[in-house]
DNA sequence: ATCTGTGTTCAGAATAGATGAACAACTGCC
DNA sequence: GGCAGTTGTTCATCTATTCTGAACACAGAT
């Protein structure tokens, strides 16, 4: 492990949207290495790119980071299918769609689409990380994967609770993951915000591993009368997306459309 | 200059849209590396996200990338701002508009908004980097650059020809910055595509400097028509997006509006 | 089963980077 | 206006980190 391009990625996470410019000296007291250290650091991936110096020796993120996440993106195959049926499913619902993968042990949000219906969702914002077990996308994503991956993630990070609904047992978790899995399908009810609640599903490539998971969130009290709906609705529309990467969905009996046609895209239409 | 930081950025470079993937063996043919060399670069790069493992031990671009780029891009007033005023142009002339910085003597575009009367522009793209002479939004931003700086990009990148009217003298360039620095703002008459012009004008933060560029792009038939009002709009967008950064500007006289008032943006819409 | 291509590991050798002090440039404060 | 107290920058020394090449493990194809 290069001990130096680990620091030059240290440095990099230092720049957020709280603090978006850094000196020399902050960078150094932030990392505990002396002055000279940062600033080599510093400038070198200046002139990398990575970083921009702007007046007063002081440094920003630089827009190489910008160029190598638009070829990521372009890149992403499942972003590009996703969007589209993400879209559809706005569309017909009026509500917001997330889309998310796992990075280590925890949701990030990678697209994000708002209904006309849709309450404004603060806590989710494209490019920000939330804690996987509280969302419906997290627990999708963290049931796929091995148990003690999981058990790993949380003895690193905990089970912070962010409304009284948080899953903040271990054996809980364990319980509904497990469901998670069976059911192909993971409800959030008010566990990241109250009165907010979502259906997730997972998004699988052609070998069949889970690499991303779609919700459609919805108001508490929209998601009492509508959650057969909804949830048919998601799962559908994250199976579509799979099924387009090269997945083969064995189609479970209580899923599948009436009308075979899955041009007809029922799941994107509220009943 | 940290050899290391460098190699792990050359890295980061290789991944294209053209080439998504790469192993050890052929980074480390592409960088001259013995491959426990290329190896050790990249499982650091992946263990810090910012490149990721993929089956069969192959590597892609990281998670990490775009989150970065988020932070960048929400951190960036300049961006925030001129999104809206572009989204205001738009609808006001249904042709294409371009926002882009200058980096390492390149134009990397990083906004554009299509219009409902526009043809698909292919040539830009969002996160894409263009040579700087042959652009209206380039040609705006070398022209606020030393003299010596823009020499030393010629030198490095030549000057390319896009269509027969892109610029290929190094005497003419100098001429043409000069007119542009003095006038404004800077017409592309298809440089970079045939039937396809623009007029661009810069943005500048509360210091003066020029830190990006505006454009608005309509096929040849209609430029030359529409010219002076084009011109206009756009100077004024790209000022009013000044202003809003701290910038005072002094209207020229024959700039200002008919009524003063900036609220009603004369400049978004067609006479 | 063998061969050619992967990615991975490990040792020693050598160089790239860590370090702290001394310098320069700047700001704000008296 | 000059003087602290900042800041960013440079440099020479020394050490530890990274570079290297060969040997290993593993996969897929023939």
């Amino acid at each position: 492990m290069l001990q130096t391009v680990q620091r030059a990625a240290q440095v990099l996470r230092l720049f957020t949207p709280e603090q978006a410019e850094w000196g020399v000296t902050e960078v150094a007291a932030a990392l505990g290495l002396p002055k000279s250290g940062a600033h080599s650091l510093l400038s070198t991936l200046a002139s990398e790119g990575l970083l921009q110096r702007i007046p007063g020796g002081r440094y920003r993120l630089g827009w190489s980071l910008f160029e190598h996440s638009q070829t990521l993106l372009e890149t992403t195959d499942f972003l590009l299918i996703a969007r589209r049926v993400m879209e559809q499913l706005v569309a017909g619902w009026g509500e917001t769609t997330h889309l998310a993968v796992l990075i280590d042990g925890q949701v990030l949000y990678v697209e994000k689409l708002q209904g006309d219906r849709a309450l404004e969702i603060v806590l989710s914002r494209v490019g920000k990380r939330l804690p996987a077990h509280c969302s419906g996308v997290g627990k999708v994503l963290l049931a796929h994967r091995p148990w003690e991956e999981v058990l790993a993630i949380v003895k690193r990070q905990g089970l912070p609770s962010l409304t009284p609904n948080t899953i903040t047992s271990i054996d809980r978790l364990r319980i509904e993951l497990e469901e998670v899995r069976l059911q192909g399908f993971a409800y959030d009810q008010e566990e990241v915000m109250v009165d907010l609640c979502c259906a997730a599903a997972p998004i699988r490539d052609e070998t069949g591993e889970v690499i991303a998971a779609l919700s459609l969130s919805v108001p508490a009290y929209r998601f009492y009368p509508y959650r057969q709906r909804l949830t048919t609705a998601v799962i559908e529309a994250a199976q579509h997306v799979s099924m387009q990467l090269g997945y083969y969905v064995e189609t479970p009996e209580w899923t599948r459309p009436k009308r075979s046609g899955s041009r007809s895209a029922a799941w994107a239409t509220r009943a």
